[in-house]
DNA sequence: CTAGGGTTAG
């Protein structure tokens, strides 16, 4: 008996022993996928007994979890290596975007396989670096495999080289499915729905769901969500994944009652067809829904516990968001970053810095977002500071800190990290062209434009909003005119941003009837929408039409704003309407219960002071509730110069210095006043007090389209070409105006 | 344990 026994125990034992390894090396490489790597790690610093497989999977389960120098020492230290060692290490760099790395390894192993090859494609094409890539591709030796050109064809294909894929495609020898999906995946993902469904109809001689799917989630991702349910409705056998695209497009364009009707037809729901339920109701804000969903699921994980704090964050319920933090087992990074977050949109920083701290590991998300509530609320140098300590920032990181110091105003930092960042997308030149327009830097604006085209970048809806906002406020019709039929092409003409920034910019070249068409060819158009169509009609001085306009927008429901009165009022003293423009003003507090600030009573005060009634207007300011600044002693002066009334004059040339105590003109005006009326000694005050306030003569600037040119002048400038010409026609049209318009003063030419 | 469609939720 113990004869026979021994050796069948001894085979047993090394078979227990190794199920018992083979058993160990599965859970790790499940921990690794469900990112518990410190579990992983115990697991693996427990196990008596390694193999090969063992290493390969730790090496695996660092890097999948972006601790890639980790793996690369175990890499160095692991006693035996083989291929898949190697191929291992090189996918850990190719998923944590370190491509020279990766090649570095791949330069030095000692054997390759199609694993390697196919990796290191991937890697380089993940990461923009296409010739490389094809270089790689190109020098494989023997018959290359359809996972090669695949991989090949499928980088292609996301860079936007439509081209090249399909040239590849063509050329290799057998054609399966995912090639073809490789390329319509290229189209779907860049937003080129037209070529898509082309390829898709025409091209393609067979379609799975993937194929399918593509093309519902392409119509959804450039949010026209009725092709996309088009084409949902003709899939053969819709899977769990077509319909949560399907839900998600009804989702993000705000139709969270038919995304729930959906919901409830679906034969078959995940946890993922139950997450996007949950993250829907998040979205719309209704958190209640959100929760119920939360407590009927089920099945949870990580990303049902994080959109559920998420939603309690986004209302404020931050004790319920931190409670629900407290009860997960495992916290993951996107569970604190979304209390986080929570803390930061409702400003308790210091709070969200804790957690902050606070946290083990953060990934390149938490980072972004804790930069950019920094910058949100005013503390762009904490923000720079953690800028500079984040391990490893992306394009997010970046374009984040651009758009943190243009809201401060720090155009020259914002201008230095653009050109210290290298690879830039479509959000890093929206960033920098959007900060230059806000900080009035509108030809340099228009100047990246042409910079962004010839990098070849794909202007987006923000890009066409910056453009014609430049436009607009440089009144440059020609650049603004030629961006109409590129945006028309560019298949964004329906999205409000931008129609409502063309609205404005013909409004603001005074070309009100082009404006007026941009208006009725929309879709839908919105409050904005309307207060660009009025704003416009002020400026071209026609009161009755924005009147109207008003009473129109009133009866297609939408209530007038502040922004609307202003164009409104302003449209009523431009043409004159005195009465019209009173009762609105005095109806906009009580009808519409839109509170007139010192814009609406600078409107009102030009419009009395244009009808000569300059002690009326001066009453309404002196007894005005709201805060005074210089546009309304700025309307009340303009309206005594015109009436030389020079002791009221006086007065508000006073208070305009006051307010604008480093603006040279309100010095020059007041003085010249004191000079018409010969008090000399003022005269001498005023260049003191400039002196003593240390205000220099700003140059005065402008621009002049030419030829789509943007011409600067400067005032004083003996360096501008062309001045002798420019005078002379300055002075002929100033000849003119005093024949044939209204009296005006020189000094009302003076502006540069 | 390593490659090609990074189809869906964050």
């Amino acid at each position: 008996m113990s004869a026979m026994s021994s050796p069948l125990r001894t085979m047993t034992e090394r078979g227990g022993r190794r199920s018992l390894l083979f058993s160990e090396n599965l859970k790790l490489s499940q921990l690794a996928r469900s990112g518990r790597i410190e579990e992983a790690i115990k697991v693996f610093s427990s196990m008596t007994n390694r193999n090969t497989v063992t290493w390969n999977c730790m090496i695996s389960a660092y890097a999948k979890n972006g601790r890639v120098s980790e793996a690369r020492t175990l890499f160095d230290r692991m006693p035996f290596k083989n291929l898949v060692s190697w191929n291992t290490m090189i996918a850990g760099y190719s998923h944590n975007g370190c491509s020279s790395e990766a090649y570095e390894l791949f330069d030095r192993m000692p054997k390759r396989d199609q694993f390697s090859w196919t990796l290191m494609i991937t890697c380089f094409s993940r990461n923009g670096e296409l010739e490389k890539a094809r270089r790689i591709f190109d020098a494989i030796p023997g018959q290359k495999s359809s996972v090669l050109f695949n991989a090949m064809i499928s980088g292609y294909a996301k860079n936007q080289r439509f081209h090249d894929a399909v040239q590849l495609l063509n050329e290799m020898p057998i054609r399966d499915l995912v090639s073809w999906n490789s390329v319509l995946a290229g189209y779907t993902q860049n937003e080129e729905m037209l070529t898509a469904v082309k390829f898709f109809n025409e091209t393609m001689p067979e379609k799975d769901e993937f194929s399918w799917n593509l093309i519902v989630d392409g119509f959804v991702k450039i949010g026209d969500w009725k092709s996309a349910w088009k084409f949902f409705e003709r899939i053969p056998n819709p899977n769990v994944v077509s319909w949560v695209t399907m839900f998600n497009g009804l989702v993000t364009s705000g139709r969270i009652a038919e995304a729930r009707r959906l919901f409830d037809q679906m034969p078959e729901r995940n946890v993922v067809s139950w997450n996007a339920m949950l993250s829907g109701y998040v979205k719309s804000l209704q958190i209640d829904d959100a929760l119920k969903i939360f407590m009927e699921m089920p099945e949870r994980n990580s990303v049902s516990w994080t959109a559920m704090i998420n939603g309690y964050a986004r209302i404020g319920k931050l004790k319920e968001a931190k409670e629900l933090l407290d009860k997960m087992s495992i916290k993951s990074v996107g569970a604190q970053t979304a209390l986080m977050s929570g803390y930061i949109q409702h400003n308790r920083m210091d709070d969200a810095r804790r957690i902050f701290e606070e946290m083990h590991t953060r990934d390149v998300v938490c980072w972004n977002t804790m930069i950019a509530g920094c910058c949100q609320c005013g503390r762009v140098d904490e923000a720079k500071e953690l800028f500079k300590r984040m391990p490893k920032k992306d394009m997010v990181s970046w374009n984040t800190m651009i758009t943190g110091y243009a809201q401060e105003g720090q155009i020259d930092e914002a201008l230095r990290t653009f050109q210290e960042m290298g690879d830039k997308n479509t959000v890093s030149w929206n960033s920098i062209i959007s900060a230059l327009t806000q900080n009035g830097f509108y030809v340099e604006a228009l100047q990246y434009i042409m910079w962004m085209r010839r990098e070849g970048k794909k202007p987006d809806w923000s890009t066409f909003a910056c453009a014609l906002s430049a436009c607009a406020h440089l009144a440059a019709y020609q650049a603004g005119k030629q961006l109409h039929p590129i945006l028309l092409k560019s298949g964004y003409v329906d999205n409000l941003f931008a129609g409502n920034a063309l609205i404005s910019m013909y409004a603001r070249c005074g070309r009100i009837s082009r404006a007026k068409q941009v208006f009725d060819e929309l879709e839908a158009v919105d409050l904005v929408s309307w207060n660009s169509l009025i704003a416009g009609y002020a400026l071209s001085g026609n009161g009755t039409e924005a009147i109207s306009l008003l009473r129109t927008m009133e009866r297609s429901g939408i209530k007038p704003d502040e922004v609307t009165f202003v164009g409104v009022l302003s449209a009523c003293s431009h043409s004159g309407l005195i009465n019209e423009g009173l009762d609105l003003f005095k109806s906009m507090s009580k009808d519409y219960a839109v509170k007139p600030a010192a814009e609406h009573f600078a409107c009102i005060v030009d419009l009395l002071g244009r009808a000569g009634r300059l002690e009326e207007a001066y009453e309404l300011v002196v007894g005005m509730q709201v805060e005074e600044n210089a546009g309304v002693w700025g309307a009340l002066l303009g309206a005594c110069r015109i009436y030389r009334n020079a002791g009221l004059a006086n007065i508000a040339a006073e208070k305009l210095c006051e307010f604008e105590p480093c603006k040279s003109s309100n010095y020059v005006l007041l003085s010249n006043i004191h000079a018409d009326a010969g008090r000399w000694d003022e005269v001498e005050r005023m260049r003191v007090l400039m002196k003593e306030r240390g205000v220099k003569k700003q140059a005065g600037c402008s621009w002049v389209e030419i030829k789509n040119k943007f011409c600067e002048f400067f005032s004083d400038d003996p360096k501008q070409p062309g001045t002798a010409e420019i005078c002379l026609v300055l002075e002929t049209l100033t000849a003119q105006m005093r024949n044939t318009g209204p009296v005006l003063g020189l000094s009302a030419l003076d502006c540069g």
